[in-house]
DNA sequence: TAGTGGTCTAGACCACGGC
DNA sequence: CCGTGGTCTAGACCACTAC
């Protein structure tokens, strides 16, 4: 019972579009970016969320529920919400070009097309990407740099179908993914990808400036629209001694586990 | 106004402690699985959904959102929702250990403990499982088999104060996860693992039975607690002609990425 | 205009943990 | 016991899409 000492919040603004459980989201993770709320400290509860900005429970349980998604706080029932001891890093692995890696790793990225041609496809191709016989593909052929310096090979594979007139829309050094958001809304939200370890070919090492059988990366990468067909096939070689890949794993869902 | 055709479906079960929308999401996982529901087929709406099951729409909402955090459905405002054309493969890549990710793969796990031992950590074991300065390790040292053959070598380090019988506890051969989860109820959730690539050194080389410097993949990970606290730091060694790492990328909330 | 998903309300009951 | 999170109700309004 204690006399309404409710911090004063400015009030959230209603009818503006951004709906209230992502603005009550927002300020949460405000006071744990600025640490007024710590490691291990607990949330404000649900109900006293919902009261502070003057929201139903439900409205509130909704911002509290998104930030246990992202992994920012955990929720233990009967005891209350709490503060994950999370880095400041970043969260789950996202699919990125390799543009948007580099930029999220403090690095200018760079390009060299060594060529961009419509084509038939290899079989391989064909069939990580599902294509009817006779379909055609886009193949982009790159070697990447950061800072200047040679980071890898890079040799992307698009049906032609998805992005018709991408040899007259497609900057030589811009980023292939914001070409295919702009011009195509052409999302990739999702992707598998293998890697393995392998020598530098005659070839690699000409164009990475490395020793023949230097330890190279070796990935393959299918990537998916939202709806689960395949949009996009890769395959990269990366220079062993500059390149580092970094996981981010867990956090599963029980919900299917079970079966 | 279609004469009620309300597709018989056997009543939800109240009360029995499962909540209805996991009993409604199940029931829609079954009808995808079964391809009742194909790839590309729109699921039926929120308001159907809860008519045919007797339910309050926003329960009928929390079922398809979760089908939809999943992965299994996406939703289009204004248009509805679709089933995704997911692969039967699964899902994200969890924390696992190298038993269980051996066992999903399909191959019999096995390893040779080359030692166990409770020790004072390295300054690099020290910081990144965030001890304080005296505070103990348990380091276990394995090669790790598949199939019977050599796949890697790992060493894991483990906070004693964690497992403080983890010596006697622990049965060689066995899954150090399943340990830790069934002795002493910790579970790992998350994990930073960073991959790279290098050469075998000469104990390596004699321990997998390869060349000196063929290619290896040198992985470094640190396990996390659901709080967010470390909990297990290992560094891996593995065979490159017989390793393979598979990613799954994707899938990201915009929420956090507008900031 | 009708149907869809997205958000929101103002309550309710339960399960669980700590006191 | 009370406070917590977890679930649930029976509606509402809005934004968007398709017709």
């Amino acid at each position: 019972m204690s006399p309404l000492p409710l911090p004063h919040v400015s009030p959230l603004e209603r009818g503006n579009g951004i709906p209230l459980y992502l603005q009550i989201q927002r300020r949460l993770i405000e006071q744990i970016r600025s640490r007024t709320l710590k490691s291990s400290d607990p949330m404000p509860s649900v109900d006293e969320i919902a009261a502070r900005f003057g929201v139903s429970p439900m409205t509130a349980r909704q911002a509290v529920k998104s930030l246990c998604d992202m992994g920012l706080v955990y929720s233990r029932q009967g005891k209350g919400t709490f503060v994950s001891r999370t880095k400041v890093e970043k969260d789950f692995r996202q699919v990125l070009s390799f543009t948007d890696e580099m930029k999220m790793r403090g690095n200018a990225p760079g390009s060299r097309v060594l060529s961009l041609r419509r084509q038939t496809p290899a079989a391989e191709v064909r069939k990580a990407l599902e294509l009817r016989a006779g379909e055609k593909v886009f193949r982009l052929h790159r070697v990447r740099y950061a800072d200047g310096r040679e980071m890898g090979i890079e040799c992307s594979n698009l049906p032609a179908r998805l992005c018709p007139d991408l040899l007259s829309v497609f900057e030589p050094g811009s980023s292939l993914y914001q070409t295919l958001i702009e011009r195509y809304g052409i999302q990739l939200v999702t992707a598998t990808e293998t890697v393995e370890v392998g020598r530098a070919t005659a070839e690699d090492a000409r164009l990475l400036r490395i020793g023949r059988n230097s330890p190279v990366f070796l990935l393959t990468r299918t990537s998916f629209l939202e709806d689960g067909k395949p949009a996009e096939y890769v395959k990269s070689t990366y220079r062993g001694d500059r390149y580092k890949i970094i996981n981010r794993l867990g956090r599963f869902k029980p919900s299917i586990a079970a079966e």
